[in-house]
DNA sequence: GGGTGCCTTGACCGGGCGGTCAAGAGAGCC
DNA sequence: GGCTCTCTTGACCGCCCGGTCAAGGCACCC
């Protein structure tokens, strides 16, 4: 467990190697019906390998949600960090997060089932809770500025991340296509959610 | 699977027993991690009787997908029916649909996991665009009368969706308490996200 | 009584699962 | 060559899985 090896080159890739076929397994056909022995015969290597490198198959996809999540916080956050406004850092981390998503459309599927689970749900939780986190952090600001109305960030961040995971569950599980249009839609919908209208009601 | 068996009212309460036995355990342990032997020990019957009333492990989680997914239309649409205007009725069921997630967090997580395998994404898609058309109709009601900006209704009814789903992961999976603000937070920004607002960007 | 479904049992099946491990290969360093 | 440490192999383990089925009980009809 808490005892680091020290991998090699060719170590270091035969692990990426297993990593990521083990992605594309999982997210296809699902991940308790893909066995171990399926990905080491897709990797062509022995069973062993695969318990060399990683602890259980329990381990590993935790291991890629937890290197997901990690991933994705970065890139929203360099899309945030190109702007000076607020607004403009929301809406482009939101469009940062979408083009994620849909480069990304199999760890998406991998997410859903982590939710499931509750071993799977608590990596994903304390991630989300990150990037959930960062995106409150300028909701307040605009808040500051009077940009939005006054409200809960952090619920705010939350519907706006659950707007996006929506989109993310279309490229991902969906047979239609996700055009241009529908980011647009999406995106207008979360800042006009956020911002606040006068209307009645 | 085509023949229709006629059952008895005894047939009838087993099955519905073996089949709220399996949504509960389904629900704490995932799907797959339960077996078909954990189900007809916890309702005390052998293991023939899980075969007499269901085809196999698969189709009963489709059984309990597909009736869930026609309940919540249900509760949808008896509380959209108790209004007039169409924006309140939005708003109604928008509600409903939050309150019946509350009372079913072990489907939402049910859910959550179909989501992720081909087979149930499936059955959950069918089930969704038919509770998201309900919505979308109700837009397109409320955009002729002027109360909405112009817009593609389908797309804001599963953004709706979304949110709301959102939501009910949090009943679901939260460790957290699910407050009233909470809920006034998510109705207030679909509407508002629904109606746009004049402001730039 | 006999007959006709509906229902129930639980031993049984073939198979595949996650995980282990003794044995050894290869590379790098002395 | 010898030593060390990373890495690889694949047969093997015990287990339990989803699903089958011959047999028999039970309820209600004639």
């Amino acid at each position: 467990m808490g005892e680091k090896r020290q991998l090699t080159r060719r170590g270091r890739e035969r692990r990426d190697k297993l990593l990521s076929y083990a992605t594309a397994r999982f997210a296809e056909n699902g991940f308790h019906p893909t066995s171990v022995s399926e990905i080491v015969n897709g990797v062509g290597v022995g069973k062993g390998v695969f318990y060399w490198y990683f602890e259980s198959k329990d381990q590993l996809l935790m291991e890629i949600l937890r290197e997901s999540l990690r991933d994705l916080r970065q890139t929203q956050a360099a899309a945030m960090a190109a702007h000076d406004d607020p607004l403009q850092q929301l809406e482009a981390g939101i469009r940062a997060s979408i083009a994620w998503s849909a480069a990304n459309t199999d760890i998406t599927r991998l997410v859903l089932f982590g939710w499931s689970e509750t071993a799977f749900a608590e990596v994903l939780r304390r991630g989300r809770d990150i990037v959930v986190a960062d995106t409150a952090r300028l909701i307040d600001e605009a808040i500051d500025q009077g940009q939005i109305l006054e409200g809960d960030a952090v619920m705010m961040a939350l519907a706006i991340r659950a707007v996006i995971d929506q989109l993310a569950r279309e490229y991902a599980v969906g047979d239609g296509e996700v055009g241009e249009a529908m980011v647009d839609t999406t995106v207008r919908m979360c800042l006009d959610g956020v911002r606040g209208t006068a209307g009645a009601s």
